[in-house]
DNA sequence: AAAAAAT
C-alpha cells in the first residue's frame, strides 16, 4: 500500500532487482512492497514532542540469556549484585511503566518481538505484522550467510557446527544460545571488574560529574582507563577466572583452537586482544579542564545557530568556518527536517550530520533510559564507526550526552553494560546492532534521529536487507539523514521507504573532490605489475594501495615487503585487532603502505595520505571517487594512481568518464619517465625482515609473550609495538596539561591513537579535515 | 568481491 509515502521518484530498480535475487535465493516467499508508511508529518521538530513509544513486553521471553544470568547470581561479586538489584528495578519500572500504553502499541511492535521468538503464536501473527522485506530478508540472510562465509574462513570452520541447529531452528537461538556462550559469563566477569575500577575512578572524576555525570559514564563505556588497569590487573582477573569457573575456560580455550593459523592460541591471548580492541576509541577523550576559549564574533558555527558549548568546542581546535556542506545541511537538519547530503570526500559530512543530531538531542533533554538510544549513526564498517566516534567524542563530552560504539570484533560487554545504563547516540555497524537487537540489548523505541552514512553504500544489496531490519524498528516520525560522497539513484528505495520530504543539499558535484587529486591512470602489462607496484608505493608519505580482494591485498603487502617496502595488509579477514594495529601504525607514521581492499575505501580519514594506487580497477567510478578520496582530503594536494591491464582498459575509461574526469590511460613500464612523474621510486630490493614487519603490527600478547612460533627468547615489553611510557613523539598536543600528559602516556599504544593527532590544533593544514 | 555477528 504505501508505495507513494514519500516524495515522487518512483523509480524501482534496485528494488525490483533485490527482489529478484531474494526472491531466487529464497522462492518460498512472496514479494511484497516495501512496507512501512510513514504517516508522519514532514519536516516538524519530532525529537521535543515525541512521546516515548511504549517499549514492550517483559523482556524475559526476549532475552532469556540476561535472566538466566541474573539467576545466576551466586557467582556474582557484590558490586554485580549492586548492579542487579539497581537493574531490577529499573525494568520493573520499565515494564510497569509500559503497562497501558503497550496496549496500544502492541499491534506495532509487540508482535515484531515477538517474532524473534520461536514461539507458535508468532506464527499468527506474523503474517500480517511482518514486512515482507523482513521475511525476504530473513530468508535471504540465511543463504546469503552460506554464500557469505566463505570469505570468513575461520568463522566457517569454527561455526560449522553451529550452522546446523542454526539454521533450522533459528527460533530456538534463545536455548542454544544459552549453551553456547559460556563465555559471557567471563565477560560478566570482567563487567564486575570493572565496576570495581569504576569505584576507584569515581573520586576522580568526581568534578567533572558534577552536571549530571556523563563523563564517569561514558569513560566507563569507554574503557579508558582500562588499558591503563589492565595492567595491574591480568594477573588478577586470571585467577578469578580460574577459580570461578575452570570450566569455562577450558571450553573457551578449545573454542580458541579454532583460530589455529594465528597467533592467540589461549583464551587469554584471544581475549587480550579483544580487550585491546576495544579500547581504542579510549584515547581520546576531550579534556574539558581547558578554560575557555574565545569564540571569535564572526564564527561560522555559531552563525548556523549551533549551541554556544559545540562552538566553543570546535573553536578549540581552531574549527571555526564551516564546510560547505555543513553551511548547507546543518540549518535544515537542525530544523528537524530529513536531509540527503553529498559532499565531496573529505569535505567534512560528519560535523554535518554529528553537529545537529547533538543540538537537537541537546535540546530535547531526553531521558535517558536503559536500552533505548536517542539516536544511532549507522555506518558500513567498523573503522569508520570508530572514527566517527572518536570524531564527535568531544563535542558529545562537552554536551554531557553518552555515546557508544557498537561494532564487530569488540566486546559484547562493555557495548550491552553501555546500553544498560543509558547512551544517547549510537554508532553502529549493522550486523552487530542486528546481533543486539535480537538480544534485547538495545531497542529502537526511542531512536528520534538517524543518520545513514556512506548511504549509497549500504543501500547495495549486501547490507540493504540488514539496515533495513534496524530500520524496520525505528519508529517512522523520527528525523533521518542520508550521507554520502555519491549518491545516486541507489538510494532511492531507502528514501522512498525511511525519509519524509527529504532535503537534498549536494555542495558540488560529487567530481569536485576530485579537484585537488592528480589522476593517472597507468596502462601496463601484467607482467610488470608487481614491480610497477612498488615503484609507486616506494615514495615519501603515506601511500594507499587499493586491491580487489583480501587475498590479493595480503599478496601485495608481501610482495612490497620482499622489494624492501613496509606494506600491511587491511581488510575484514583480520581480527579487529589486527586491523586496529594496522590503521593505528599507518596513521602512526610508522607504517607507510597500507594496502587495502575496499574496506578502507570509504570514509576513513588519515592525514597525509600522499598516494592513492589502485593496483586493481574500482568495481565502478563510485569506488573510483571513494577510494581517491583518501588522498587530497580537505584541500590538501593528493596523487592517484590506478593501473589498468590492457582488457580493463574499456572499462576504466568509462570509470573515468562517469567520474567526470577528463583521463587517458597512458602506457607505462617499470622505471619509465611517466611513473617517476608520479613521485614514483626504485625500491632497494632488499626484503624487509618478517620480524620487524611482525613487531610493527604485533598485538599485546606478542609483546609478552612473541611471536606464536619461536616464544623463547623474551622480547622487552617495548617491542616498538606499545611504547607504554616514554615514547612518545612529539606529533600533537598543542595544549598539554599534567592530564593529557597522563593520558597520552597510558593512550601510547598505536590503536589508541586515533583522532590523537587529528585533534591536535598545531595542524592547521587539515583542520576539520577528520570530521 | 567486500563488508557486516559469531557466542
Amino acid at each position: 500500500m504505501p508505495k507513494h509515502t514519500s516524495s515522487g521518484a518512483p523509480k524501482k530498480a534496485r528494488w525490483t532487482t533485490e527482489k529478484k535475487s531474494a526472491a531466487a535465493k529464497k522462492p518460498h516467499r512472496g514479494q511484497g512492497g516495501p512496507k512501512t508508511s510513514r504517516p508522519a508529518p514532514a519536516g516538524t521538530s519530532h525529537v521535543g514532542g515525541r512521546e516515548w513509544r511504549a517499549p514492550r513486553e517483559d523482556r524475559r521471553d526476549d532475552r532469556p540469556s540476561f535472566d538466566r544470568r541474573d539467576d545466576r547470581g551466586e557467582r556474582r561479586s557484590f558490586e554485580r549484585r549492586d548492579d542487579r538489584g539497581d537493574r531490577g528495578f529499573q525494568r520493573r519500572d520499565d515494564r510497569g511503566d509500559r503497562g497501558f500504553q503497550r496496549r496500544d502499541d502492541r499491534g506495532d511492535r509487540g508482535f515484531q518481538r515477538r517474532d524473534d521468538r520461536p514461539s507458535f503464536e508468532r506464527r499468527d501473527d506474523r503474517g500480517e505484522r511482518r514486512s515482507f522485506e523482513r521475511r525476504d530478508d530473513r530468508g535471504d540472510r540465511g543463504f546469503q550467510r552460506r554464500d557469505d562465509r566463505p570469505s570468513f574462513e575461520r568463522r566457517d570452520d569454527r561455526g560449522e557446527r553451529r550452522s546446523f541447529e542454526r539454521r533450522d531452528d533459528r527460533g530456538d537461538r534463545g536455548f542454544q544460545r544459552r549453551d553456547d556462550r559460556p563465555s559471557f559469563e567471563r565477560r560478566d566477569d570482567r563487567g564486575e571488574r570493572r565496576s570495581f575500577e569504576r569505584r576507584d575512578d569515581r573520586g576522580d572524576r568526581g568534578f567533572q560529574r558534577r552536571d549530571d555525570r556523563p563523563s564517569f559514564d561514558r569513560r566507563d563505556d569507554r574503557g579508558e582507563r582500562r588499558s591503563f588497569e589492565r595492567r595491574d590487573d591480568r594477573g588478577d582477573r586470571g585467577f578469578q577466572r580460574r577459580d570461578d569457573r575452570p570450566s569455562f575456560d577450558r571450553r573457551s580455550d578449545r573454542g580458541t583452537d579454532r583460530f589455529v593459523d594465528r597467533a592467540p592460541v589461549s583464551f587469554e591471548d584471544a581475549e587480550v586482544e579483544r580487550m585491546d580492541a576495544d579500547n581504542w576509541t579510549k584515547a581520546t577523550r576531550a579534556d574539558i579542564s581547558d578554560g575557555p576559549v574565545e569564540v571569535a564574533a564572526d564564527n561560522g558555527f555559531a552563525a548556523l545557530g549551533l549551541p554556544e558549548r559545540l562552538v566553543e568546542r570546535l573553536a578549540r581546535e581552531g574549527i571555526t568556518t564551516p564546510f560547505p556542506i555543513q553551511s548547507a545541511t546543518i540549518p535544515d537538519a537542525l530544523a528537524g527536517r530529513d536531509v540527503l547530503g553529498r559532499g565531496q570526500t573529505g569535505s567534512g559530512k560528519t560535523l554535518a550530520f554529528g553537529l545537529p543530531l547533538i543540538t537537537r538531542l541537546l535540546q530535547a533533554e531526553l531521558p535517558r533510559r536503559p536500552r533505548k538510544p536517542h539516536a544511532l549513526i549507522l555506518t558500513p564498517t567498523r573503522e569508520l564507526a570508530m572514527q566517527i566516534s572518536d570524531a564527535l567524542e568531544p563535542l558529545v563530552h562537552v554536551t554531557g550526552l553518552r555515546h557508544k560504539l557498537v561494532a564487530g570484533g569488540l566486546s559484547y560487554t562493555t557495548q550491552i553494560n553501555a546500553l544498560n545504563k543509558g547512551v544517547d547516540i549510537l554508532i553502529a555497524t549493522p550486523g552487530r546492532l542486528n546481533d543486539l537487537l535480537e538480544r534485547g540489548a538495545v531497542e529502537m523505541d526511542d531512536i528520534a534521529i538517524t543518520v545513514l552514512d556512506e548511504a549509497d553504500h549500504m543501500a547495495e544489496m549486501g547490507f540493504m536487507a540488514e539496515i533495513t531490519t534496524s530500520l524496520d524498528k525505528i519508529p517512522s516520525d523520527g528525523q533521518r539523514l542520508l550521507f554520502s560522497a555519491t549518491l545516486d539513484r541507489g538510494i532511492d528505495t531507502l528514501v522512498e521507504k525511511y525519509l519524509t520530504d527529504p532535503v537534498t543539499h549536494s555542495t558540488n558535484d560529487a567530481t569536485a573532490s576530485v579537484e585537488g587529486m592528480d589522476h593517472h591512470v597507468l596502462l601496463i602489462d601484467p607482467q610488470h605489475k608487481k614491480v610497477i607496484t612498488a615503484e609507486v608505493a616506494n615514495r615519501e608519505g603515506r601511500t594507499v594501495v587499493f586491491c580487489r580482494t583480501k587475498l590479493g591485498a595480503d599478496r601485495i603487502a608481501l610482495q612490497l615487503r620482499e622489494q624492501g617496502v613496509m606494506a600491511a595488509a587491511l581488510h575484514g579477514g583480520l581480527n579487529q585487532g589486527q586491523r586496529n594495529r594496522v590503521l593505528g601504525a599507518f596513521r602512526d607514521g610508522t607504517l607507510p603502505v597500507l594496502v587495502a581492499t575496499d574496506v578502507a575505501a570509504r570514509g576513513i580519514h588519515v592525514d597525509d595520505v600522499s598516494v592513492v594506487l589502485q593496483v586493481d580497477p574500482p568495481a565502478d567510478h563510485k569506488d573510483y571517487l571513494h577510494r581517491s578520496g583518501r588522498t587530497a582530503r580537505a584541500g590538501d594536494k593528493g596523487t592517484v594512481v590506478t593501473l589498468a591491464l590492457p582488457h580493463q582498459r574499456k572499462t576504466m575509461e568509462r570509470q573515468l568518464k562517469d567520474a567526470g574526469l577528463d583521463i587517458a590511460p597512458v602506457r607505462a613500464t617499470p622505471g619509465d619517465a611517466t611513473l617517476a612523474a608520479t613521485g614514483a621510486t626504485t625500491p632497494s630490493g632488499v626484503a624487509i625482515a618478517e620480524d620487524d614487519f611482525q613487531r610493527l603490527i604485533a598485538g599485546p600478547k606478542a609483546q609478552r609473550r612473541g611471536p606464536a612460533g619461536s616464544r623463547g627468547p623474551r622480547q622487552g615489553s617495548r617491542g616498538g609495538f606499545r611504547p607504554h611510557h616514554g615514547g612518545r613523539d612529539s606529533r600533537s598536543d598543542s595544549r598539554g596539561d599534567d592530564r593529557r600528559g597522563r593520558r597520552g602516556d597510558r593512550a601510547e599504544g598505536l590503536v589508541s591513537r586515533w583522532g590523537d593527532d587529528d585533534r591536535s590544533g598545531d595542524r592547521p593544514a587539515r583542520r576539520g579535515a577528520r570530521f
